[in-house]
DNA sequence: TCTGGGGTCCTAGGACCC
DNA sequence: TCTGGGGTCCTAGGACCC
């Protein structure tokens, strides 16, 4: 999809068409910029780029706060029209997707007319802009629908895959970014040309597995990693995780025991949504001065529940925090899929239950009256208060 | 410039097992 | 008594993607 983000955020207050458009949140605040309309981009703006900074080079543009509900209802209605022209679809991320149309030809046509119709039926289903790239590997066509943007659509023809690539930057290949593309350059390698003319056996040598996957990237292959599974083959996620910045750095440890409290819920409740149960559980914190550290730790029986999840990230919060040193980020991260089954029998079958019927019963709360409506960090926090709109002081407030 | 949040994959070292 | 080899799991960090 064209500038997705930017896009959707159109539909809904269609005054921002055509103007340079900033999703990611106010200039005064911590955070980047998550997408940046055409008209921003023509200041220098773009995605990554701190907000502060976006803010210095365009000061007249508009900036509003991103809202991930209306970016995944559109992520849905863009999944049912590309599902109507193939069932083998795969979303990539949230505002991309790979389609396997071997085999549709009679329904649609060749490439480009399928590609054609595809395109149109995408706008008026969802209102929204994509571009489309035709090719017989994911990644070219990957790469096909990036040189196609905005709004077009390219076929690279069986057979014309390295001509293609040839004359692009070496750093339009997924996978090769800021740090690759440095150590491409000292070895004088800037096109994907010169990638392609190279030795298998030194790009392995020099980049290890990455190496060997780069060799055939070059030339226009699914060669490793992602790019080779079959279309519509993911399964669920592998990981799930929360993380919260600090508008400003804290070593209050009521603000951060919350805090923390706050994102094992999230991640519980995420947890419970997909049915898994984890037994690795990983806290992450960054410092002032940036620096970050993560420390994980596995437990004997996976779990889903938001107060042990905390008792494991608050234990290695006190063994892992220079006492008194101020935080700028804290995150919670959980993997390692497990049995929840086990669960059961080991804390006794009513207490499980019990558990469970609580947690159920706290999600459908936080689906009808919003995040804050049942929390474990609400009740951690006492005395202290998070200042929100609500309680700018700060003051202490009733309980929840 | 002053650096979000949610993910995936890879590397590397160490513990541990047979 | 002077140090094998294969495998798995765990932990930490980093590159990269959107």
């Amino acid at each position: 999809m064209d500038a997705f983000f930017v896009s959707v955020e159109e539909l809904y207050d269609p005054s921002l068409a055509g103007k340079p458009v900033v999703v990611g949140g106010r200039p005064t605040e911590r955070g980047v910029v998550s997408a940046a309309s055409y008209a921003a981009r023509k200041f220098g703006v773009h995605s990554a780029m701190p907000l502060r900074t976006a803010y210095k080079l365009c000061p007249q543009a508009i900036f509003v706060d991103g809202h991930p509900e209306r970016y995944s209802e559109y992520s849905h209605k863009v999944y049912d029209v590309l599902l109507s022209f193939s069932p083998l679809v795969e979303m990539a991320s949230i505002d991309e997707a790979y389609l396997d149309m071997t085999g549709t030809e009679r329904l649609h046509g060749p490439p480009l007319r399928a590609a054609d119709r595809l395109h149109a039926r995408m706008k008026s289903e969802t209102r929204l802009n994509c571009s489309i790239g035709i090719a017989a590997s994911r990644l070219v066509a990957k790469i096909g629908s990036d040189q196609a943007k905005p709004n077009g659509v390219l076929w690279v023809m069986a057979g014309r895959e390295a001509a293609f690539l040839a004359p692009l930057d070496v750093r339009k290949v997924p996978g090769v970014g800021k740090v690759t593309e440095r150590n491409l350059h000292a070895l004088g390698i800037r096109k994907v040309g010169d990638l392609a003319r190279l030795d298998e056996a030194f790009l392995e040598q020099r980049f290890g597995k990455w190496g060997m996957a780069l060799a055939g990237k070059s030339r226009g292959q699914d060669a490793g990693g992602w790019y080779d599974t079959e279309i519509g083959a993911a399964e669920g996620p592998k990981s799930i995780s929360h993380e919260h910045t600090f508008n400003e750095d804290t070593a209050e440890v009521a603000q951060i025991e919350s805090t923390l409290a706050r994102l094992c819920e999230l991640v519980g409740r995420r947890l419970r949504e997909h049915g898994l149960f984890a037994r690795t559980i990983q806290l992450k914190l960054r410092y002032e001065d940036f620096s970050t550290i993560t420390r994980a730790h596995s437990v004997e029986r996976a779990t889903q529940l938001d107060t042990e999840l905390f008792a494991e990230i608050r234990e290695l919060f006190k063994t892992n925090w220079k006492a008194g040193a101020q935080v700028r980020l804290l995150g919670v991260h959980v993997s390692g899929w497990g049995e929840g089954a086990e669960q059961m029998s080991l804390m006794g079958e009513d207490r499980h239950q019990r558990w469970q019927n609580a947690m159920a019963a706290a999600d459908r709360m936080r689906d009808r009256f919003g995040e804050s409506a049942v929390s474990l960090a609400a009740g951690l926090r006492g005395n202290f208060r998070e200042r929100t709109h609500e309680n700018p002081a700060g003051l202490p407030g009733k309980k929840k």
